[in-house]
DNA sequence: AGTTCAAATCTGATCGTTCAAAGTGAGCCA
DNA sequence: TGGCTCACTTTGAACGATCAGATTTGAACT
C-alpha cells in the first residue's frame, strides 16, 4: 500500500483522514480552528501512522531552524569543559521545553573560529548560539554582536556593560553563603584559598568572603593563592594549613583548589571536617567524589534563562536591558561539619 | 537593492553571477561540470555575498538531515557521563569531517525513552544516532534495530553477537599494557583493584591483568574489590595496600578506584610511584589532576569510526559483519615510576 | 553553409510544510 | 427565495536546493 522507504508525510495523513493537508496542519498547530469530530479523527490517524512533521520542511517554510548551537572546545579540556559539559547537559534537557534542540560543534584551536559561527547561521543549521565560559577578552560576544548573530552567553562580560545578553552566577553571594555556613558550623577562623588577583571571577569570589566576614564583624582569616592545577594547589595548601590551624575553615575559589587543600590536610593526618572545614566551588564531580561541600551553580536555571533570551531575540525582541544574575546554592557534605559522625 | 532581513539564496548568487541556479549548485557540488572561467566567477560571487546553501532546503530535497543524535542522560551524571562527555566532544569534532553535525538531547529518566529516538528520525531532526555507554541489558540497540532506526554504539553488546553496529575499546589489552609497563618499571608484585565480578567490562579488564601476568610467568598479586564510588574505594584500598606492601603496584579498573587507592596510600604517608605503583583506567580528568598513570581510551578513533558506520548504513550499506575493537594507549605519569624525581 | 556531437548551461519539477486567500455549506432573517 | 454571516475546510503559492531532462553553444568536419 505504501512505498517501501516512505516517510509518512502530511499528505498521507490527510488522505487517510479524508481531509486536506491544511486541516492536518491546523490540527497540530491551531486545533481551535478544527471542528471537534474532525480533530479527533485526524489525531487518531496521526497516532496510527506515527506522523511527525518534517523539521526540514518547517524550517524551510518558516526560516527558523529551532536549533541552537553550542561550541565544545577540544583544547581547554579539563579546565574549561568542567563547566561546559554539565552545562551542555542542562541545555540539552531544557531546549525541549523551548521547542528547540542543541547542535554541538567541536573546535580544536585555542581561539574560536568566529566565521564558523556565522556560516552555521547562514547555512540554516542553527538560529542562534549559547556561549559558555565567556571571559574578559573573549572575542566572541563583540564579534557576534557586530555580525548580527544572535546569542546569549553564560558568563559576564566584566567591564562591557553595553553587552547584555548574558546570565551568570553570583559568586560573591555564593562564597558569602559558604562563609556563613562555616561560621554557623562553629569554625572560629575562616580563611580563603583563591587564584592570583586580577581575574574578574576570582576577585568577585574573594570579595564575597571578605564582605561576609566584615558583615559578621569577624577578622578575615589567612589567605592562600594557587593557580588552577592540583600540584600547585597541594603545595600552597600546605602553607595555608599551617596558618589556619586546627579548628579553622577555608572557602576555596574552586573544587580543584579545595581538593588540593584536602590532600594537604590528609597528608598530615587531619580529619576533614572535624579538624579543618573546607568548602569548594562549582559542585563538580570532584567535590562529590571527595565529599567536599561546595557551592553549586544553578546550571538548569541559567540554561533555561539563556534559551529564553535567544528565543526572545529571535521572536523579534531586543536584547535584554541587563544581564541576569543567578544565586548559587550551597551543597553541604562532611567536609564542613565538625561532627565526625556526619558522613 | 536587497530586502532587509534577506538571507542570501542560490538565486541571488545566480543573478549576480549571470548564471542559472543550477550552475551555482554545480559549482559547489560538481565543479568539473562547470567551465573554468564561469566557475571562477561564480566562486567569487559566492565569496563576496557570503553565500551558504540552506541546510533545510538540502535536507528537504535529499531527505537526509546530515545530523546525528546523541543522548545525554541527566541521571547517571558523574558515573555515566564521565565517558559520555569527552565522547560527545570527540563526536562533535569529527562529525564535521563526515559532513554532519551532532544533535544532543537530554533525558531525565533512568530508562531512555525509546519512542523519542524514533520521533527524532521521523521528524527529520536526525538521520541516525550514536549511543554511548551501552551495557548488557541496554534496551536501545535491540529496539532501534527492530524499529529500523539507524545507529552505532560505543560499547559492546556482550552476549549478543547478532548486534554488530558497535565499536569498543579493548580493555583486556589495555590492562595488559599497564601490567607490562609496571613490570618494566621494576615493581615486583602486580595486584588488581576492580569491581565485583559479574560485570562484563570489569571481568574483561581483570582477565587482561591475569592473562598478562600468566604470559610473563609471574604469580598474580593480591586483589581488591570495590564499587565505583570513592568512599568504598578508599576503604577497600586500605586493605589492598596491606596485602600489596611497599614495592608493589596495582592496576585499577577505573580512575576512581585508582584515586581511592592513592588516598589510602597518601594517608599512611607512602609516596605514590616510589613506594607503590598505581595505574588507573580511562585517563579522565581525575587521573590527570592526581598525576595517576592511566589507560586512555582512543575516543577520537572510536567517534570517527562510529560516524563512519552510520554514514555507511545511511548510504545504503548493510550493518558491519562485526564490531570494531580499538586499542587503548597507556599514559604514564609519576604514579607508575619508582624514580622519585620523575614528576 | 550545413551537419554532428559533446560540453556547458538552463528549465521544470519536487521535497513537506504553512500562510493567505478562496471556497463551501448551514443557519438566519427579511 | 435570496442574501448575508459565520464556522469550517480547501487550494495555490512559497520557502531554497538539486535531479533529470531539455536546450544552447561552439568547435570540428563535410
Amino acid at each position: 500500500m505504501h512505498t517501501m522507504p516512505g516517510r509518512i508525510t502530511i499528505r498521507e495523513v490527510a488522505d487517510a483522514a479524508g481531509v486536506s493537508r491544511q486541516t492536518v496542519s491546523n490540527s497540530l498547530i491551531h486545533p481551535e480552528r478544527v471542528k471537534a469530530p474532525t480533530l479527533e479523527r485526524v489525531r487518531r490517524v496521526i497516532d496510527e501512522l506515527g506522523y511527525r512533521p518534517s523539521n526540514a520542511a518547517q524550517t524551510l517554510r518558516s526560516q527558523r531552524t529551532g536549533a541552537v548551537g553550542f561550541e565544545l572546545n577540544a583544547t581547554g579540556a579539563g579546565h574549561r569543559n568542567a563547566v561546559a559539559f554539565p552545562f551542555v547537559l542542562a541545555l540539552s534537557v531544557h531546549a525541549a521545553a523551548h521547542g528547540s534542540h542543541m547542535v554541538t560543534f567541536g573546535t580544536h584551536d585555542e581561539r574560536p573560529l568566529l566565521a564558523g559561527y556565522q556560516d552555521m547561521v547562514r547555512g540554516q543549521l542553527v538560529d542562534a548560539f549559547i556561549l559558555a565560559d565567556t571571559h574578559p577578552g573573549d572575542p566572541r560576544p563583540q564579534w557576534l554582536d557586530d555580525n548580527r548573530v544572535p546569542y546569549a552567553a553564560f558568563g559576564r562580560l566584566w567591564g562591557r556593560p553595553d553587552i547584555t545578553s548574558w546570565a551568570d552566577v553570583d559568586g560573591h553571594h555564593g562564597v558569602g553563603q559558604a562563609v556563613r555556613h562555616l561560621l554557623d558550623a562553629g569554625y572560629d577562623r575562616i580563611g580563603y584559598f583563591g587564584w592570583p588577583a586580577g581575574s574578574a571571577v576570582g576577585d568577585d569570589r574573594r570579595a564575597g568572603w571578605a564582605d561576609e566576614l566584615d558583615t559578621a564583624g569577624i577578622r578575615p582569616g589567612p589567605e592562600g593563592v594557587s593557580s588552577q592545577r592540583l600540584q600547585p594547589a597541594l603545595e600552597a595548601g600546605r602553607g595555608l594549613l599551617d596558618r589556619i590551624g586546627k579548628g579553622g575553615a577555608v572557602v576555596c575559589a574552586s573544587d580543584l583548589l579545595a581538593l588540593g587543600l584536602e590532600r594537604a590536610a590528609s597528608e598530615r593526618g587531619w580529619h576533614i571536617g572535624p579538624d579543618v572545614g573546607i568548602v569548594g566551588f562549582d559542585d563538580s564531580a570532584l567535590a562529590e567524589l571527595a565529599g567536599i561541600s561546595s557551592v553549586a551553580q544553578p546550571l538548569d536555571a541559567v540554561a533555561d534563562h539563556l534559551l529564553g533570551v535567544v528565543h526572545e531575540r529571535l521572536a523579534g525582541g531586543r536584547a535584554p536591558d541587563t544581564g541576569a544574575l543567578f544565586q548559587p546554592r550551597l551543597v553541604t557534605r562532611a567536609s564542613s561539619s565538625r561532627d565526625p559522625h556526619a558522613l
